[in-house]
DNA sequence: TTCTATAGTTCGGTATTAATGAACTATAGA
DNA sequence: TCTATAGTTCATTAATACCGAACTATAGAA
């Protein structure tokens, strides 16, 4: 298995973070990150209300929010504990999370 | 020729608008556009500074833009000129726009 | 220590979408 | 009517996404 990737600060893209949030399904994952911002969460728990998407593609979508530089992911024991990377996105991005969350319902 | 068409206010989607934003070409025109926030530019105004991208590629991201629902063209003469739906987009996704430009550099 | 369940990753094939050269349309002006 | 201009559409190739099946790594039980 692969060791995780995540961007540095510097090589994060605004087009690349664009991309990441241009699916329903991982808007979804980054509201529930988003609002459990201080803690980490594994994937199931990532996913919660997100209906029936299969284990693989849930993998691949988390591998683009990370390989983007939004989450953050640990594995822990036999977790991967995700979190959104929300002081160093505020950084570089201000008000991008923000107002992707105000204006995000579902 | 088929007529251009625009989405209606509330066919707009976040996901949508995001795909469109996930390009650095298209995020160049929307710059441009944006600088020039009151006319309405022509494709070749609105690629001024964007480097030998071929007619029918320019084309497709105008059909992009258009088609998620941030710019709206209408056909004058032999051109098509096109402007941000500034209004329409502040009132269904409040600073978006904005945002976007503030933290787009290049 | 093995066995089993859990939580996720990777691989490989199919299906969808993007980029672009070539041909086309529509208009303006000579 | 002829030519140039501004852009669109079509068709092909190239890149990406989705997802089942097989795999990895860990935890806890037997």
């Amino acid at each position: 298995m692969r060791p995780m990737t995540h961007p540095n600060l510097e090589d994060i893209t605004l087009e690349g973070i664009f991309y990441a949030l241009s699916d329903k399904t991982r808007l979804r994952i980054i509201a529930n990150l988003y609002k459990e911002k201080s803690i980490t969460l594994n994937c199931m728990q990532a996913m919660c209300g997100i209906d029936n998407i299969p284990a693989s593609t849930t993998s691949h979508h988390f591998r683009v929010l990370r390989e983007c530089g939004i989450i953050r992911s640990v594995r822990e024991g036999k977790e991967c504990h995700s979190q959104l990377r929300l002081d160093e996105l505020d950084q570089k991005f201000p008000g991008l999370l923000q107002m992707t969350m105000n204006n995000w319902s579902e």
